[in-house]
DNA sequence: CGAGTTTGACCGGCGC
DNA sequence: GCGCCGGTCAAACTCG
């Protein structure tokens, strides 16, 4: 049964039609494809392996966000495979340190599932963009760090550097829910520091990618605001994974795809197409 | 009032 | 040793 977590919320859009035989999908956060250009993944791919690598908790392992080592010496960037072919360059002990390089867009500045606390900004030689520097405010002692600066080629991409990792679990909220409400809005007020890095920027709200499941006639379409998917999940990160649940969508179309029992509480109108069951027993009661 | 942001000061690594 | 530069600190400030 093909299974795939929405805790992977970092996958901002799935399109196509998604069925056992063709489980295609893109993942706009990680430029990985247009949705003209959907991918295919063979019968026997690993959904482990796959939900792994697109954990947005872990983006260093990311096949498809190349991860580059800066050389600042001579203002390039070479492909993290080359790290150790490139020898003769002289690399300083602080880029030694362990760095995962991304370049996304303004949406991607969103996706990001730990809490930010921005300590420090700095402008940076050679850009006419500052540098912002955030640590992880989830927890005290943890070490993680981001810099993000807009780049200076192309303004629309925002380089995000994270330096060390996390010493602690998922954060159980992104950030204070306090005085939010889950309204269907599809736009979110940018933070200060996002504010301050698209200072050119006309909006000072980016719209939310969401994520879109349809049927085969394309008839369908079932869209949910990816923030509150993330509150959605993160709410949900307590319990226990046999908890999970099998939601189908029109049998045989996405058959098994997973959203940890969240779903009918977030569209119970659907209820009359969409049933669950628990993945340790048949029984379809208790949904 | 707590949490996050701003911003000048400070510190350490590095090249000359 | 000196100066440049990137990274961090911390007090003041802002916001909800």
């Amino acid at each position: 049964m093909t299974n795939l977590y929405m805790e992977n919320w970092d996958l901002q859009e799935v399109v196509g039609e998604i069925s056992m035989e063709n489980p295609a999908f893109s993942f706009d956060s990680w430029s990985f494809q247009e949705e003209e250009n959907l991918t295919s993944f063979p019968e026997n791919f690993n959904l482990d392996e796959l939900e792994e690598l697109y954990n947005p908790f872990r983006p260093e392992l990311n096949p498809y966000s190349i991860p580059v080592l800066e050389d600042h010496a001579e203002g390039k960037q070479q492909p993290l495979a080359n790290k150790d072919s490139a020898k003769s360059k002289r690399v300083s002990r602080k880029n030694q340190k362990n760095r995962v390089v991304h370049h996304v867009t303004a949406d991607g500045l969103q996706s990001d599932a730990w809490a930010w606390r921005k300590y420090g900004q700095k402008p940076i030689k050679g850009s006419p963009y500052p540098r912002s520097y955030y640590r992880c405010s989830s927890s005290k002692g943890c070490l993680a760090r981001k810099q993000v600066e807009r780049s200076s080629i192309e303004p629309g991409v925002f380089i995000i550097t994270y330096t060390a990792e996390h010493s602690h679990g998922h954060p159980t909220r992104r950030k204070s829910t306090a005085g939010r409400t889950r309204n269907k809005s599809s736009t979110v007020t940018k933070s200060l520091a996002d504010k301050n890095e698209l200072h050119d920027e006309k909006e000072e709200t980016v719209l939310v990618s969401s994520t879109r499941i349809r049927n085969e006639s394309g008839k369908q379409k079932i869209s949910v605001k990816m923030e509150e998917l993330q509150q959605m999940v993160e709410e949900d990160d307590e319990r226990d994974k046999s908890l999970r649940r099998n939601i189908m969508l029109n049998e045989g179309l996405v058959e098994g795809f997973e959203f940890e029992g969240l779903f009918l509480d977030q569209f119970p109108d659907l209820s009359h197409e969409v049933w669950c069951m628990n993945e340790s027993t048949t029984s379809t009661g208790g949904c």
